[in-house]
DNA sequence: AATGAAAAAAATAGGAA
DNA sequence: TTCCTATTTTTTTCATT
């Protein structure tokens, strides 16, 4: 994927050291390889028997289990979960709200009223006008709509500014 | 060998031309409490045994084993996957980015872009002044400015307006 | 410290009622 | 659906490098 980017006219010469796609792994924390394909092999099926992941690590059962355990309770690895489809749920209506907040607004009471409204799926303060953006996911518009109202209701939250999802595209 | 739905073969004959794995979804929102309560303790912890969440629902394990391999088979759930601290693995930089684009774009040619790059997250559609919002996900913020302006490049987006993730609150 | 092998305990996958 | 059972997997224990 090399894009000619030649936009800007100042010709600097480009350093022939730097490689545009480092996939540099600079092993954050203390994943070995090995850990590190455990986890992709647990993201890609949560469920599969540790003698299987073994197989492909060329690990025993045992060790392998030890290395899952440690990554849990490093935190590297924080749970299990099943993926849903939503739209079978019934849950289909998404929107991205943006929240605008008073002046001393800290991210503590965001966080604590997101938790409060089963409807948000995501939240967290960005850079640019507004001071957050929280996913909502509803059964319905009206029941997004109440949602909505419900996080307007907050007392720190002066505006919002939603935008309704269309349709997923991934 | 074993047909788990045949509890309705009406004798009619057979047509032939009837595609067995019809993915007929007769009923999508047929779930009954159980199966919901069933789903929910998977996401909680996908790795939990059957008799484990059968106690929670009360049911014995096969009959929550079938129930799940029922919601796999019908698609509602899709998965197992670990949930990985992000900031652990290194793609830690993370921005939404609203795509506005020329006048007839659809929104298959945005849902091909965003699937050239490993950095988009998710990606929809969305009512509002912009036409489409992708979630971007990066090692940093030179890797994330990269990718954007990947992005930016695709011949249908005409600008661009993002907004960079402070902290993450869910 | 980390691994593999073996044994014990637990869970799973089907079958039958 | 539950119950039952053979098979597989998890988990502990122990010996090895």
């Amino acid at each position: 994927m090399n894009d000619p980017q030649d936009g800007e006219t100042l010709s600097r010469e480009t350093a022939p050291t730097e490689p545009l796609s480092a996939h540099a792994e600079p092993a954050p924390g203390d994943l070995d390889e090995i850990d590190r394909r455990i986890v992709a092999a647990l993201m890609n099926d949560a469920r599969q028997s540790f003698a299987t992941i073994g197989a492909s690590v060329a690990l025993s059962a045992p060790a392998v289990k030890r290395r899952v355990d440690r990554l849990r309770a490093a935190g590297i690895i924080t749970g299990f979960t099943a993926v849903v489809d939503p739209s079978r749920l019934g849950w289909t209506t998404e929107a991205f709200v943006e929240l605008f907040c008073t002046g001393r607004t800290n991210p503590d009471q965001i966080q604590q009223a997101a938790r409060k409204h089963p409807e948000v799926t995501a939240a967290c303060t960005v850079t640019g006008e507004a001071d957050a953006i929280v996913q909502l996911r509803a059964k319905d518009m009206a029941h997004l709509e109440q949602a909505l109202e419900r996080l307007r209701a907050e007392p720190f939250v002066t505006r919002t500014k939603s935008v309704v999802v269309l349709s997923r595209l991934t």
